[in-house]
DNA sequence: TAGAAATATATCTATATGGACATATATCTG
DNA sequence: CAGATATATGTCCATATAGATATATTTCTA
């Protein structure tokens, strides 16, 4: 899963933040970061590789938004130890409920 | 999150699959995974310096095994983008429900 | 059409890191 | 205590990659 190497640069998991909330312009995200322009592009570039964000020509911008998908796999991967720490399956139901009111509890 | 690092090389992420049934010795770990012993301790260290595994000595032998607890949090890190691709947090908890009978489906 | 604006790409350098190999350390057994 | 066994560590090299800088490409606007 060429996914957790993706997203074990800081910059790209900022830059994927950066996009939760909404597609974003490449001048965007170069102000939100701040790093520069070319740097900003080649994280995109390694991004969309990887699948994890989605980009829309806008004129003469580009609209850069996460792709969930591979984010979707990630998930999968970590079912396998999910029980180790929640126990049971329906501990983790608990804890995702609770996460409705965004709190940092942990079980 | 320095987990996403560590998860990031493929040798690690076998080493941590081979102990997610059980806590295994380190020559253990170089038969389930065919790498040289020290290259897999090595492996072993980075894992252990991210907290990911926890080590017991039994004599002669280290028997590692999992900490969930930094996947735990990368499982935090995860609920960001959770609806993203679930659309609803009732969804991923059908989601989960059919986690029990393992199926690769997705909705 | 000639800039200007937005974005992408190419090149270079410094640094991080995985694996091979040699060796050190610790523990067990005769 | 002397080997044997299990594991850790140190060194070296090749490779991958993040960022800086310069430049190319595309699209908009006067």
């Amino acid at each position: 899963m060429s996914t957790f190497n993706t997203l074990a640069e800081p910059n790209r998991r900022k830059l994927l933040d950066a996009l939760v909330d909404g597609p974003q312009s490449v001048s965007a995200l170069v102000g939100a970061i701040g790093m520069s322009q070319p740097v900003v592009s080649k994280h995109l570039k390694i991004l969309r590789d990887a699948g994890l964000v989605h980009v829309t020509p806008d004129g003469q911008r580009r609209l850069y938004s996460v792709n969930p998908e591979p984010l979707s796999e990630l998930d999968d991967w970590l079912a396998k130890y999910r029980e180790l720490w929640a126990g049971r399956l329906d501990a983790l139901e608990a804890h995702l409920h609770n996460a409705e009111d965004h709190q940092g509890d942990r079980p």
